[in-house]
DNA sequence: ACAAAAAGTAAAACGAACTTTACATATAGT
DNA sequence: ACTATATGTAAAGTTCGTTTTACTTTTTGT
C-alpha cells in the first residue's frame, strides 16, 4: 500500500509530528506508515481523508493486480 | 463504522459465504463486518471497492464528529 | 411440517496495527 | 562545529482483524 502522506505533509510544512498530533496516533505510526511498515486501519485512513479532504483513494493507494 | 455489504450483497443474491470466497476471507469475517463487531482493513476495504466498483467511502461509513 | 441453506455466534489462536520508551542518524540554522 | 529539530529504528506490550472449528438460530423452498 502506498501513501501520499510525505507529499500531503511537504505541501502544509508539516512534520510527522504534526501529523500525528492531528490524527491522534504517535509520531512511529505515522514514519511506519509512511515508510510502507504496515498499512493504516480503516478508520486511520478515514481521519487522514477528514483532515486533507480527499477521498481515502487520493491518499492511499492499493498496489493489488489480482 | 457502518456499511453497505448486506445492501450490495441483497443486489447481487449473494450470501456472505459468495462475498467471503470473492474477497478471500472467511464467512464470519463478512458476517461480523457487516454485523460491526469491527471494521476491515484497509487493504480489505480496497478489495471491496474494487469488487463493487465503488469508492471506499460509497461502502463504509465513517460516524465520526470529532 | 420438514429439510436445506443462510445467518448468527463463540472460543482459541495468530498476525497486524498501534503505543511507549529509548536511542541513533540526518538536516538545518547560527 | 554546535545545537536543535526532524526522521529512522527497535523492543515489548496491548488491542484489533482474521482464521478455524463448531454449534445454534433464522429463513426459504417444497
Amino acid at each position: 500500500m502506498k501513501n501520499r502522506l510525505k507529499v500531503l505533509r511537504a505541501e502544509r510544512d508539516w512534520t510527522q509530528a504534526d501529523l500525528a498530533e492531528r490524527l491522534d496516533v504517535s509520531r512511529q505510526t505515522i514514519n511506519a506508515i509512511e515508510k510502507g511498515k504496515f498499512d493504516p486501519s480503516l478508520p486511520l485512513a478515514f481521519k487522514a481523508a477528514r483532515l486533507f479532504e480527499l477521498a481515502i483513494e487520493d491518499i492511499f493507494q492499493d498496489e493489488e493486480t489480482t
